[in-house]
DNA sequence: GGACCGATGTTCT
DNA sequence: GAACATCGGTCCG
């Protein structure tokens, strides 16, 4: 398979596009000589300003800085004690927004995946956190540039999919938005 | 297969 | 000291 690495200008534009149009790319993480490569199957968008359920939504603090920052760079941020969850920061400096990166479906690497996990199946990557684990991804991994090689995104395939959008998870506010979006079908969604 | 619940640490009030 | 962009177990059907 072909993977080839988006443009950064890609990053620029809102999140709630930007969420919808990475469904079907692939996440690429490197460490070194390995190499771990996953179908992004399920996303959602978090904005700033008139988004009440995003981090940025009240104002600008050092953990939620980086929402703020230039475009195309990694959040991730520790969540509920265990997890660490993904985001892709968008829209131009100086805009909050990013996508945060719900599931994934394994593609290339998938041995070292499950070694990460300890886990089969679909539980190796169907949640936020979970794929997080799979591919070694942690609060190192925070503003990380991704175009640069340690992580960064390739375009899909040419598939024909269905995308579903939803209210988005575990959150309280905000839930008239339906900016949680994911592939039609796909088993690795973690919860249709 | 759905509902409930505890673990757990960082952030902000 | 409460809230929190979750997970994995347990219980109950």
């Amino acid at each position: 398979m072909k993977l080839r690495k988006i443009k950064a200008d890609f990053y620029l534009q809102n999140s709630v596009s930007a969420a919808k149009a990475l469904l079907g790319k692939y996440l690429v993480r490197r460490q070194g000589a390995s190499v771990m490569a996953a179908k992004i199957v399920e996303t959602e968008a978090y904005r700033g300003k008139n988004d009440p359920g995003s981090h940025a939504f009240v104002k600008r603090t050092p953990r939620n800085e980086v929402m703020f920052g230039p475009p195309g760079r990694a959040y991730v941020y520790f969540c509920y004690g265990n997890h660490y969850l993904f985001n892709i920061v968008t829209e131009p400096e100086g805009t909050a927004g990013a996508v945060l990166i719900r599931a994934v479906e394994p593609v290339a690497g998938i041995k070292r995946m499950k070694k990460n996990r300890g886990a089969e199946g679909i539980n190796i990557t169907n949640g936020p956190a979970k794929f997080t684990q799979a591919m070694a991804i942690g609060r190192e991994q925070n503003r990380t540039d991704l175009t640069k090689n340690e992580i960064y995104v390739c375009d899909g395939q040419k598939e024909k999919f269905g995308i579903v959008s939803k209210s988005r998870i575990g959150i309280k506010t905000g839930l008239d938005l339906k900016w949680r979006f994911y592939i039609k079908g796909n088993s690795y969604v973690s919860k249709p």
